[in-house]
This record gives structure tokens, C-alpha cells and sequence, in this order.
DNA sequence: GGATTCAGGACCATTCTGGTCCGAGATTGA
DNA sequence: TCAATCTCGGACCAGAATGGTCCTGAATCC
């Protein structure tokens, strides 16, 4: 179905809101929860991933909890995706082992694999500060128009 | 793992099998499914969707088999994917009803569905000429470098 | 009439997603 | 110092989707 699972999106929010929040240090797991009504131990197993994939730092004990490792404008969606979700990948073939499985006849995969690296380059081009922008001009309304982020994000992709 | 299902990758693999050889005529699943290595009934599945949502039509009988019903100029990946994975979406969120289940503060969802509508331009840009061209000249090795068709593809895209 | 081919349903195994639970370690405060 | 408390971290489980099989039925051609 082509989607990101809700892990990928949980973790996604979690490190945009340490971005919009960063002044304030860290955030723990239950916090991050409650503000977004993602049940705790999930959240926790993807914040965990994203301290082992050094996305994040994690601070144990009382008043501990988690705070950005990196500038948040290095860390792209992509990266969390892959961190949470595993290798991004179109179809099974290209990712890891060059050659699926299918007979050699199955030509559809080079078209393919342009579409996948133009979606990796969509992603690529997000950032955590991006996904934070949208939060602090308060918001334009219920349609924000497709131009202005629209064309910083896909500008690079054609650019290229 | 944002992936496409198998069961695409056959259409789209049949699709452009049936534009290749557009001037046979039909093909049976078999003689698909053969060719590609890919079990008969899962095929026949997938095909008969195709038929369902008419890109296809099927003859029955003897020395039957499967026939494009549209030009495939017009038919994209997008569509195919569509048809046979049902609709494509990144996040659990914008797709049908407007909103997530997610509380309000889910703020990544704006700039994500940007990058939702890049990857849907992407696969809608694509068309089963676009993949048989691959086919037709005669393979550029075994790393076809990234220029060429790769523009012809992403740069609508950037030009939007 | 028999062989071939599509159509469509029921069915099953495996994998992944989403979610829960409990233990280990650190910090705080008495 | 020591214990209570709070936090992270890893093991575990149910449900759904994917990928695949199998069988019956209907249409067409030889």
C-alpha cells in the first residue's frame, strides 16, 4: 500500500516537537505521549531506536527523558523513516542484494528504481526544522496554498 | 516499509509485457506467468483485477488470454498501483476523511502530505510506454547511468 | 464433447504492525 | 547512604495484511 507505518509518523512527530521544543532540553517518553495520545511503550520503543541510531540522547532517572543529538536542520525524514522503519524500498529487489528474485526478464525495475530514488530524494530533502517551520508561523488556514514550502521541496528534486 | 506489494510489481510487470508485445495481441496468464517466474493463480488474480478496472480485456477459451483495453500511453503506474493495492498513502491521515485519529497537535501531517502529493506526481508520471521504452533499446549495461530518462521523469515534477 | 483458458471464491502460512508488560538502571531526596 | 521513584530498555502477544494455494464453474475453440 505504500505508506509509512505509525511508528515512522510517531517518531517523526516526537523529533519534531524536541525541535519546535528545543530550548526547553528534553522531553520524556510519558510527555511526549500524553501530548499526542500515542500509547507510551510504543512511543518508547520508537524513541529508543532513534537513541540507538543517534537521532537522540536518552536520560535516565527522575526529570530524565530524551533530547536531540544533532542539529535538528542535519536530521532528514528520510533518515528517521529508514531508522524506524527499516531500508526504504520499492520493489523487493534493488535495495540490498542488487538482483530480486524474479527471472532476469523482469525489466520493470530500472524505471522503477527512478521513481524510488526521486521518493528518497523527496524525503531527503525534509527536515526536522522543515517539519518544524509549519508550527511556528501560525498556520495559514485550513488550505495552505501549494506554493511556498511546496516548491522548496520539490524544486531540488528536478534540480538535480 | 513503504513498499510496493508484489502483487503490483506483477501487474505492472504483465502491463508492460502486454505493451512490449502489444502486436501479438493477447497473452494467456500463463504464458505471463511462466515468462516471469511468478505463480499461475496469484497471477490470475492480480490480471483479473486489471480486467475489473479496465486496463485490460480478457478472452476465454482456447488460445485466450489477456489484451490491453486502453492505450497504455494513457495508463499510468500510478493507476495500476492503485487498482491493484488499493489507494497509495503515506500516512494514515489525509488520504480519505480528511483527519487523523491522532489528536489535533499532529502537525507533521501538512508537510508530509507535500511530499505525498511529489511521490503520487512521481508514479503518475510514469506510463507502461515509458517502462517498455527500457526494453525496446537494447540495455545500456549493467549500470545504466542516471541521466537520460531519469530527467524525462522527475523533472515534471520540479516544473509543477 | 473434450481441452483450454478465464473467473471467482474459500482457504492457509508467514510476516509485519501495533500494542502490552515487566525488569534494569539512574536520579533525587531524606 | 539508602530507598523510593522515575525513567529507559528489551521480551512478549494479538490481529491484520501479504503472498500463495486450491478448487469449482463458465466460456470458447478444435
Amino acid at each position: 500500500m505504500l505508506k509509512l507505518t505509525k511508528k515512522a509518523d510517531y517518531g517523526l512527530i516526537s523529533l519534531k516537537h524536541l525541535t519546535v521544543n528545543r530550548h526547553k532540553g528534553s522531553a520524556s517518553a510519558k510527555e511526549l505521549a500524553d501530548t499526542y495520545g500515542i500509547p507510551v511503550p510504543m512511543l518508547a520503543k520508537v524513541l529508543q531506536k532513534l537513541v540507538r541510531d543517534g537521532f537522540l540522547v536518552s536520560e535516565q532517572g527522575t526529570n530524565g527523558g530524551y533530547r536531540l543529538a544533532r542539529d535538528p536542520s542535519t536530521i532528514t525524514a528520510l533518515e528517521v523513516i529508514r531508522s524506524i522503519d527499516g531500508p526504504v524500498i520499492l520493489t523487493t529487489c534493488f535495495t540490498s542484494h542488487g538482483d530480486c528474485g524474479l527471472s532476469p526478464q523482469c525489466t520493470v525495475r530500472e524505471p522503477l528504481r527512478r521513481v524510488h530514488e526521486g521518493i528518497l530524494k523527496l524525503l531527503d530533502n525534509i527536515s526536522m526544522t522543515d517539519l518544524a517551520a509549519d508550527e511556528e508561523q501560525p498556520a495559514v488556514g485550513h488550505e495552505p496554498g501549494q506554493s511556498g514550502m511546496a516548491l522548496t521541496v520539490l524544486a531540488p528534486i528536478g534540480a538535480h
